[in-house]
DNA sequence: CTGAAAGCGCTAACAA
DNA sequence: TTGTTAGCGCTTTCAG
């Protein structure tokens, strides 16, 4: 056996076990150009006993091309970012593009360091949550020259392509419906994010949506940290002690949701006639859950797929003046069994 | 409004702009070395001005040194793993060091390609789920040269370090205390996943503990895919329509769990008299259930915080010989509402 | 404190 | 089909 040098295998390395010379290897191991069966075998053989592994950062370097796509994003730890990352995966999969996802805790300042840091990778694209950035994060975009799609929200001025959908017709749509259902004494529970720029926005939509409906919102609440489902559940009971003749409670999303009905249905709270509840986002976890809770799907999915194909036909057409693209998807509305027709 | 050249910004571009060599440039931007107030001053300015972004391809490349950690695990979308990357997260955000995921859908040749991927742009360390790898991975591994975190699991061999929990001793110790609280007909429900080995090792635990018992499992039911809280329910019927006489479901996950005791509650199934249940994994969704779930935490957060430690040592010291750490937690049983003591 | 030269490991472009 | 040459943009090293 021999001594392993802890130096890592270089093209050379291969070259001169294979007796081939660099730039062929290279070529072998990227299957590009015409390599003869033969010095292809020889040098696949080598490559795979030495146990070599291309550097990438020499071949980003020397190709000028990165085959990767900046995903910047709030947070990982609700239901609605991971699925969008797996839109983007399931579309870049089978791709040369490969995605890297970088987390903001919904933070501007935070946002900015993690761009500045995928940036310095020199990405193939940008696709980043939100239209609302620092006035640096938007100037490094603009000044990045390579594709950014915005995703989530379509309210507001993209940098360049944005795929979302309107959160504040969403909220609007969500009024409509319950003001429509004959409820009239409507709460409000969300999170106390000011920076969650899209749940502000549905909740805009929504106060007109019940404003053009004569309805004041009755109350509100809004909670930071912690378990949303046991949040949602101590907000339903907080408002309910201050507001007793509610007849409603639209939720910002569909885990403290999930908390208020479980509570509601604890108190033997008569559903959607005695109270009507809403959430928001579509999430798989409503399945399983007594009843199933009023909601408006985000398109997750879909929204990270559009996202995805953008940055991989710009990466392909290289040069074609391609115009920024827009895509707002419309969300449906589940009445599920928790407001009433 | 200069005409923005698409070329993205070179040291050069900074160098010329502020009349300081290029290597000073470098200096003041990296911070390195001594440098003369005033010379950093026009640096910083022209940096800035111009919007430079330093390309760390090519910084990579020349110093050798990549601040990028490799963390490679099966999923995003359950509950488990988001909670280790915030405790690798919080553990390198101050620090010079980078995670970088990727995602592996519990199949070993996604594993290996992953892992071909990341290897290839030379990060300063792995942290990678679990013990098992293919022969391709455990190669790739050991040839890398850098060092290597095996996280989650300790029931086996690790190829360097490795920071996790004995699920097999957790299975166990599961098993005696719902054979000590006098469950006799007992049912186990989990994931249709042979390739998730930790699922299985718990099973194994578990079924030993029940056998030294006098014991044996009365039924058995296994799920892919599907929202698990859905599926929880549903197995949970299943297995009570074969097996009336149950007193007590172990799951192999939170999820699943909080399904099941959904559906019993329903039914006014007598808990934890009539029937006992547990789950695995400690999950903060419990918090906001009717009932708290028996369970028993996995140390999520600690083992990302010890297995980034473990990296970050390794990447400072640089020369020691350091051996392999081996580090093993005690995840902590919570009896809830459903296991009576 | 500042600069000049060399080269990291690979690939584009051209030559054979 | 294969090889040679010249960098990619930065940092290391060594000399002022």
């Amino acid at each position: 056996m021999n001594k392993p040098s802890n130096r890592p295998l270089t093209l050379r390395d291969v070259s001169e076990a294979s007796g081939v010379s660099e730039m062929t290897v290279s070529r072998v191991l990227r299957n590009r150009g015409d390599v003869s069966a033969a010095t292809r075998q020889k040098v696949l053989q080598a490559a795979k006993r030495l146990g070599y592994v291309p550097n990438k950062i020499a071949g980003a370097l020397a190709s000028q091309r990165v085959n990767l796509v900046a995903v910047i994003i709030p947070s990982m730890s609700n239901m609605v970012f991971p699925e969008v990352m797996t839109g983007i995966s399931r579309t870049l999969e089978d791709t040369e593009l490969q995605p890297v996802v970088g987390i903001t805790d919904y933070l501007p300042e935070k946002e900015e360091k993690v761009l500045y840091e995928m940036l310095s990778w020199r990405p193939s694209g940008v696709i980043i949550a939100g239209l609302e950035h620092s006035d640096a994060s938007r100037a490094m975009l603009k000044a990045s020259g390579i594709p950014v799609v915005e995703i989530m929200d379509t309210d507001g001025q993209p940098v360049d392509s944005v795929v979302g959908i309107s959160h504040r017709t969403a909220g609007r749509k969500m009024g409509e419906a319950i003001a429509a259902a004959g409820y009239r004494r409507i709460a409000f529970l969300g999170t106390k994010m000011p920076l969650d720029h899209r749940a502000r926005k549905r909740f805009e939509g929504f106060t007109q949506a019940l404003a053009k409906a004569g309805i004041e919102v009755a109350d509100q609440e809004f909670y930071s940290g912690g378990s949303a489902l046991a949040k949602g559940r101590e907000m339903t009971e907080t408002v309910l002690k201050r507001t007793p003749d509610l007849d409603f409670i639209y939720y910002s999303n569909d885990m403290i949701g999930a908390g208020g009905l479980l509570y509601l249905l604890e108190k033997g709270v008569r559903i959607p006639g005695k109270m009507g509840l809403a959430g928001f986002n579509g999430v798989e976890l409503l399945q399983g859950l007594p009843m199933r809770l009023a909601t408006m799907d985000a398109c997750r999915f879909e929204i990270g797929r559009k996202a995805a194909e953008i940055i991989l036909a710009r990466s392909r057409e290289d040069s074609g003046d391609t115009s920024p693209e827009r895509i707002e998807l419309t969300p449906t509305l589940s009445r599920g069994d928790t407001l009433r027709s």
